[in-house]
DNA sequence: TAGTGGTCTAGACCACAGA
DNA sequence: CTGTGGTCTAGACCACTAG
């Protein structure tokens, strides 16, 4: 049994992937819309809402809705923490703390209580995975402190922590420095494929960290 | 002035972010919530979907609302057509055609009209930023075959014409190619970001394309 | 300023899964 | 079974902006 939203949205999608709405196109108003297909305006509404939303119209107090000209692939990304991405693929998990210490006031990031570096790698199947560069303000989380990272990951310990956070993730490749490249077994130079957060909490910030991957065990896919 | 529904929303957020409804707390139910706020069910409803959608509570029916434990971090990705991409940097877009033919039958993708393939570079302040190598099934688009790619990327020329799609969207990093490389400009080996994606109309295959850009020119941020 | 989308209300009924 | 979320209705008023 189909949402009657549901159907009235696919309609319009039809409409519009089969050209009676080309590009540019306005559609008819929200009233006319629900008398056409004898539903409350509300329900038309919400359909509108879901093409909206995904970019295909675009919605203009007085001036109506019109085909939206797609500008760019808008697709939704997530990033699942890596142990259960390795063991969702049926690889063996493994995790090894490889340095842990406190550092003062660092000027970049972090407030006057310093902040806890940590360094850990992940692996899949005793293969080196990800590299996790993690970076902790003990101002706003002094019970890491006294965390022990030795078993599980910082990754893990925070998001079982912190509930809700502003999160800017940035997404690039690099050449691996002789740090990373040691560490992921990998040459000096060879390809990695690099995944920064910092994460903020009421504007303050959490934790930062960068996570290094041989370009050759990892990608992310997406499907609208 | 804020929203009703947005206020309730935010207020929402800040019991969750500070503890006071801690991870697997049950939340209110709808009509209990919409007295405490003194607004509707709907537009408590509304608060809540918003929640629900940034995966920060779960959701069952006859089970009620509970806060969510974080397990992925999931974000809004936008990639902007490179052109546009290039000039909102303020920087200089520039654009050649390398290479256009036209195949038969090729077995991975296209039909028995066979399919379009065109090489092309993106280029910013005149140095190579992104190669495009693309493929275009004739059976679903034919009069790609009468389109000139000379002056309009294939990438401008398929977003202008087809309205809405199901997207399969890569991202990984490789090194270059000695294809690849020649026509970056880059050392054979160098770190690349390599996007790929795949178009399909009511699950007919459109279009798939490869797009290589030198590891330190391209990067993706997102903000939640 | 008139008409469109945006928000909200107070109801109703339904579908689903937990007790 | 029963109570929760999920959907829908028929109305109202507001906010913005194109004409």
């Amino acid at each position: 049994m189909m949402k009657r939203f549901a159907a009235i949205r696919d309609e319009m999608l039809r409409r519009i992937n089969d050209g009676d709405w080309p590009v540019g196109h306005e559609l008819p108003t929200e009233p006319q819309l629900a008398a056409e297909f004898g539903v409350a305006r509300g329900t038309v509404r919400r359909a509108m809402d879901a093409l909206s939303e995904q970019g295909l119209v675009e919605r203009r107090k007085r001036a109506g809705t019109r085909v939206a000209a797609r500008q760019a692939h808008a697709s939704r990304m997530s990033i699942p923490i890596v142990r259960h991405g390795i063991e969702a693929r049926g690889d063996t998990y493994g995790y090894r703390l490889l340095d842990r210490r406190i550092s003062k006031a660092d000027t970049a990031f972090g407030g006057p209580a310093g902040m806890l570096h940590v360094e850990c790698l992940h692996l899949a199947n005793n293969v080196p995975f990800q590299l996790e560069e993690r970076q902790i303000s003990l101002d706003s989380l002094p019970e890491s402190a006294e965390a022990d990272f030795s078993q599980q990951s910082p990754n893990e310990w925070l998001v079982s922590l912190i509930p809700a956070t502003d999160v800017e993730t940035t997404l690039r490749a690099d050449g691996a420095s002789d740090h990373v490249a040691e560490r992921l077994a990998l040459s000096p130079g060879a390809p990695i494929f690099v995944l920064e957060r910092r994460t903020f909490l009421n504007g303050e910030a959490l934790t930062q960290v960068r996570m290094s991957h041989p370009a050759s065990l990892f990608s992310i896919t997406t499907r609208n």
